[in-house]
DNA sequence: CTGAAAGCGCTTACAG
DNA sequence: CTGAAAGCGCTTACAG
């Protein structure tokens, strides 16, 4: 795979693989000879060049280029003036290895293919961490953990000294990497609240608050017989889901009723299967702990001739794109996804840059985005 | 926004934020002092330690990490315990710096923040890219294109010498970036064909051959009069599946109405309106050159009281999870996102080791993903 | 097969 | 305010 040239290996021709059906397509070979336009080849400059051509020494070029205060406007302005002339930027690996800091920081995302696939979520939550990094100068290494690799990941991540700090967004309770990184001295910061452990500093949605503010909502609207989906109970976000909405029906001084609790994994046809089970105990309403699950459940509903939210009323919670497109469109609970990528890097930061001090936690607040499958027109 | 320390910065308390409308959430402050585990610190190795720990030279422990050749095999099994009982991996900066080469490539992405949030696309291609560099042993650098930032990124990216080479998703035919690095002697490849471009290698999807089968389907379902809505004639996408729609009708033997062509920006309303447009016009099938178009003209479809596929037939393009649940499903042309991102890296890799050779591009196959909105199954 | 030494491009005390 | 020099942790000819 790795050798995708022609045989003729040949530099005058462009290269062109057509792998594709499409015997209309437009792209030929081509002889050409632009391929070598010869340009100016400022070959990276470096610090010496830069020292050279402004008749300074490199010590005070380095000054310079790091805002050092010791340097006389003079020769600070003729430095800066050759820089920006040659496009000069510091070699980031040599830069890294002097100051023993290389000004990135790791990202490590869970890949079960099915999370990534669908759920903008990380998206969203990368682009929170990407901004901050920019905001700070740093750059982010983003690692889709694959199973083959782990073993090989890992030890890049934790040993190989490419990056400050690591924000890991990771679900699950006892994870190799974050057993791996308590034990090292490199700074991280997981996504996902860690109830047990107290040494590791987090970010997380507050799922226990936004599952009850969900169910309050169903109860304000005059809904008494409340069921939940739940997700699994070994991941710390379907645990928060239910105690928010044990939360919110004590609140009511509501019995907890456990027929009216079922498990749906955190997918549609857990969903689906949760809301076969509840459909005989007649509930009035349902709040399923993800949204994926209240579609799921949408659908059951939907099969057994009930109408949302007239007969049943529906909450999810994480706000898919999706949840706005569903008939009826889902009112849901909404995760604070960039501002909880933006904060994991505001904590990371500080814990690179203060490693003896305590680590640090942060709750998010979540958001109630109402559309129609609560049935909040209907009141 | 850089300061998170709590006010006293003392080292026996976590520090817990509570930023959350929750008066229940269960994070509390605890004093605790388990925070320094004064673990083995085993303070990062290098070279100088695994060689003097195996009683050989650095440059003997060298050879053995890089898999030289010419080391006697006592040696390197004696080096090898060493290394891994002490967890040893090289330094990146170091590395990098020594060789020339970082085996990191940047990743820059236009967070046109619509495309991102809500499209699977870039999460399924950067899956592509991230698997492809792990398999060569290669790392992955973000860089989502912020407006602001993008003179310091580019620089970075350009001159910053972090990155051995760089995939660049970009839609735009004239960009910033792209202009710089053909003018640099950095390795790049850019997603999107470049049809007068002739020194930069390329990945792209197959759009005019893929808008081609979708007409092609409407055609052998027995439509005749197909409209399309089109995407921005200034992006080659847009252009290569109008390119696509022309040839299949042309194959036919039909001629091409301009009334029945109608331009929606590639979004929900551009399509909502470009479908109010072709209406009048009483068209028997509409592509669409996006889902997301095909959406907003089912809108409109709809709006007029008009049945798909029934009374009108529908195909978009791209297949974001949407597709899959618009009532009713819709038949698409998928894109192959993942793979788009394996060979990007591939690709790149070529180019970084054989700098001197043509550029190459590669155009890889769409696939029909047959629904119900095409109205195959009333035939 | 192995080691001593130079060099990669920066930063940072240390003198002046 | 400025410069000479050591050092960051690796790789890689060059000798042996």
């Amino acid at each position: 795979m790795r050798r995708l040239l022609p045989a003729g290996d040949t530099r005058e021709t462009r290269a062109c693989y057509l792998i594709s059906s499409s015997p209309y397509a437009v792209e030929i070979n081509m002889s050409h000879s632009r391929t070598h336009p010869c340009l100016p080849l400022m070959h990276m400059m470096n610090l010496e060049q830069i020292a050279k051509l402004s008749g300074v020494s490199r010590s005070t070029v380095s000054r310079v280029i790091n805002d050092d205060p010791h340097v006389s406007d003079g020769t600070r302005e003729n430095v800066l003036r050759v820089v920006r002339l040659m496009n000069y930027v510091p070699n980031a690996a040599a830069r890294g290895l002097a100051r023993g800091r290389t000004q990135v920081i790791g990202l490590v995302i869970p890949t079960g293919i099915s999370t990534l696939f669908a759920d903008p979520y990380f998206s969203i939550f990368i682009q929170g961490v990407s901004s901050a990094c920019n905001a700070h100068g740093h750059s982010v290494m983003l690692w889709l953990a694959e199973p083959e690799y782990e073993r090989r990941q890992i030890r890049q991540i934790v040993h190989g000294g490419s990056i400050d700090g690591v924000i890991v967004a990771s679900a699950l309770t006892d994870d190799v990497l974050l057993n791996e990184l308590s034990q090292s001295q490199r700074p991280y910061v997981v996504v996902g609240r860690r109830p047990n452990d107290w040494q590791t500093s987090y970010v997380d949605a507050d799922n226990s608050g936004g599952a009850r503010d969900a169910v309050r909502h169903l109860l304000r609207l005059g809904r008494r017989r409340i069921a939940t989906i739940i997700g699994p109970q070994n991941m710390i976000a379907g645990l928060d889901r239910l105690t928010g909405y044990v939360m919110a029906l004590r609140e009511y001084g509501l019995p907890i009723d456990q027929d009216l609790i079922a498990e749906g994994g955190f997918n549609e046809s857990g969903g689906y299967l949760a809301m076969q089970q509840l459909l005989p105990r007649r509930p009035e309403a349902v709040f399923a702990a993800s949204d994926t699950m209240a579609i799921g459940a949408l659908r059951a509903i939907r099969e057994v001739g009930l109408r949302v939210p007239d007969d049943l009323a529906l909450i999810g919670f994480d706000d898919t794109p999706l949840a706005a497109r569903t008939d009826p469109p889902l009112t849901v609970i909404r995760q604070p996804a960039q501002q909880l990528g933006r904060m994991a890097v505001e904590i990371l930061l500080e814990v690179i840059d203060y490693p003896e001090v305590a680590p640090q936690c942060l709750i998010l607040p979540t958001e109630l985005v109402v559309r129609a499958s609560c049935g909040a027109a209907l009141v």
